[in-house]
DNA sequence: TAGTTATATAACCAAATGGTTAAGTGAGGG
DNA sequence: CCCTCACTTAACCATTTGGTTATATAACTA
């Protein structure tokens, strides 16, 4: 299980979540990466290197190729955490639709 | 709908995030917050005001005290994004199987 | 009105971040 | 054996970030 902080922090980039969305669509090669974005590649490495060791990305390396593709398991971390939020608060709303029904009762 | 960016910054900060899991479980006011971190009052500020301004946290103001609340609509945006991301990669996952699949027939 | 309480703002600082250019590594191809 | 190609690493820089202390503001309270 991967941390949060750091799958979060490499999420709150712009570039690197649009990495993401591509990789989403189909595992790419570090220079495919480049050529989509403004940015020199040994920018992209440092965000590829973010993203990898926050567990979003993975690497397959052939020969000197290095080809990209994003890790559903950490993806779904992300989700879990906030599901996990959700269910407490719409505990919260429940409740307080119970107590709403209480006064109503009242009345 | 407020923009990812601020969204995911926000949240990837783990004083943020642990910010967030109190108020998922109910609403508090700053000065509650503040005593649950070893962080001065400023600093819970600081903080608050960056969930806000992404969106996260709403704020009701009652004479000096400020009451806040984590905003269920944007949270929900940060699952939107992801949903959708899994989208592309399920069908990508769904693409090799047939793949696959085709090769094994050509056996 | 004077004092306390809840919170925000200002000014500052060290460390982290995101970018650059230049140089290094190692796999393939003539 | 070179040369190129795919990529990483190093060194550097400006900006942002996350914290601090000190001060301000505005609402209650005696």
């Amino acid at each position: 299980m991967s941390d949060l902080d750091a799958v979060f922090g490499a999420l709150a980039d712009p570039t690197r979540r649009r990495i993401v969305e591509r990789l989403a669509r189909k595992p790419l090669t570090v220079g495919e990466i480049a050529a989509e974005f403004p940015l020199t590649q040994p920018a992209i490495s440092k965000h590829l290197r973010v993203l990898e060791t926050s567990g979003l990305l993975e690497r397959r390396i052939e020969g000197r190729v290095h080809y990209c593709s994003i890790s559903p398991q950490t993806m779904q971390e992300v989700l879990n955490w906030i599901e996990g939020q959700r269910k407490y608060w719409t505990g919260a709303l429940d409740r307080l639709e119970v107590l709403l029904q209480k006064n109503e009762r009242k009345k």
